[in-house]
DNA sequence: AAGGCGGGGAA
DNA sequence: TTCCCAGCCTT
């Protein structure tokens, strides 16, 4: 046993000095860097994150400089990547790092305690930055270990999670957790694949016992998934003389907070809509003459959406949100509004078809 | 322990 | 379409 588990570990991070992956933020040991990293890729593939982390690190060298910027500005950077309470909590560390003299965290607890780091990010942090041994166990190295040490038991749990993490810490080479741990990482990022794991290019398949009883399709065991509810909303395209729209600020909290969108609610027609709309924005509205509804739907984890923007038009002064140009709003907007403003501002939706209007958009 | 919270890429 | 990703926070 003991032979097999020192080489397991070095057969991995032999592979890993060949085949691991190219990735920016491996190319420093700045904390802050490292740090930003660690956070947008919280539920985000690494790709997805590259663009961002550039754009970020450019406009936000230091932790001094996000900490001076106002939220709407790190907010606009984060536009698109979801999960926005991850820019605001963030935002919120920059700043208590920056009371503390700018000096980051040393080790797993001190990182927990800002807000924002979890479990696996603390982890993450304390091997990459501090060269603390511990397991950052994510959704690679959950795979990677069920499939490993052929646990049958519901991954997410808290007691398989434990278990893996224990058996994991027992091949760590003390030292080396970094590197141990992104190792893993890429390992289910490019080759112990959720489906279709490619195990004649594993490094590990002589250990593997999925790999040794043929179950590596049936492992990792999941939680039955939920059904996925569907809503309807309706927004508002409030448009003024110079034709630009109304936007108004999502509350620091709930999907989206923080980030702005055509004022909009949950409702299945302008009827019932109409009285929330002109609470939101503080005035009476009523739809334009001649202009048709335009629906979007857009997938969350969680549900489903359509959204379904009207033309209207205010008929008393408007007393919340900011009028904005639908093609450079200049704020941060997501995504199933960013397209409804540019579907708008691409020639306004059209008019209404003659022959029927729709009555319940 | 369970539910809310985005968006995109791959099969 | 469905699955799932370098998870965290609140209840």
């Amino acid at each position: 046993m003991a032979r097999s588990k020192s080489s397991l570990t070095q057969v991995l991070l032999s592979w890993y000095s060949q085949n691991g992956r190219q990735l920016p933020w491996r190319k420093t040991k700045d904390p802050y860097a490292i740090w930003i990293s660690e956070i947008m890729l919280q539920q985000t593939r690494a790709e997805v994150v590259i663009p961002y982390y550039e754009r970020f690190l450019q406009a936000f060298p230091t932790v001094q400089a996000l900490a001076q910027a106002p939220l709407d500005t790190v907010l606009r950077l984060w536009e698109g990547l979801g999960y926005y309470s991850r820019a605001r909590n963030l935002h919120r560390a920059a700043k208590q790092i920056v009371r503390h003299g700018g000096t980051f965290p040393r080790d797993a607890k001190e990182w927990k305690e800002l807000p924002g780091i979890g479990p696996y990010t603390a982890a993450a942090l304390a091997a990459i930055v501090n060269g603390q041994d511990a397991i950052a166990l994510d959704a690679n190295l959950l795979r990677v270990g069920a499939r490993l040490f052929g646990e049958r038991g519901i991954v997410t749990s808290p007691v398989v999670r434990k278990r893996i993490e224990r058996r994991f810490l027992e091949l760590l080479p003390p030292g080396k957790a970094g590197t141990f741990n992104q190792a893993l990482m890429d390992l289910g990022a490019t080759v112990c694949l959720p489906r279709n794991p490619r195990c004649e290019a594993c490094p590990l398949r002589r250990f593997c016992v999925a790999q040794a009883t043929g179950q590596q399709e049936k492992i990792p065991v999941r939680a039955r998934r939920r059904v996925r509810p569907h809503k309807q909303f309706i927004a508002a395209v409030l448009q003024d003389e110079r034709g630009r729209l109304l936007l108004v600020r999502q509350a620091d909290r709930g999907i989206w907070g923080g980030l702005w969108t055509l004022p909009y609610v949950e409702a299945r027609s302008w009827r019932e809509a109409r009285p929330k709309l002109e609470a939101i924005t503080g005035t009476r509205m009523k739809r334009t003459a001649g202009r048709s509804p335009y629906s979007i739907t857009h997938t969350f984890t969680h549900f489903t959406a359509t959204y379904t923007a009207i033309p209207a038009i205010p008929t008393t002064r408007v007393r919340h949100g900011r009028w904005v140009r639908p093609e450079q709003p200049n704020l941060a907007v997501p995504v199933p509004h960013r397209k409804l403003l540019q579907a708008f501002s691409r020639g306004g939706f059209g008019a209404i078809p003659h022959a029927r209007t729709p009555s319940n958009p």
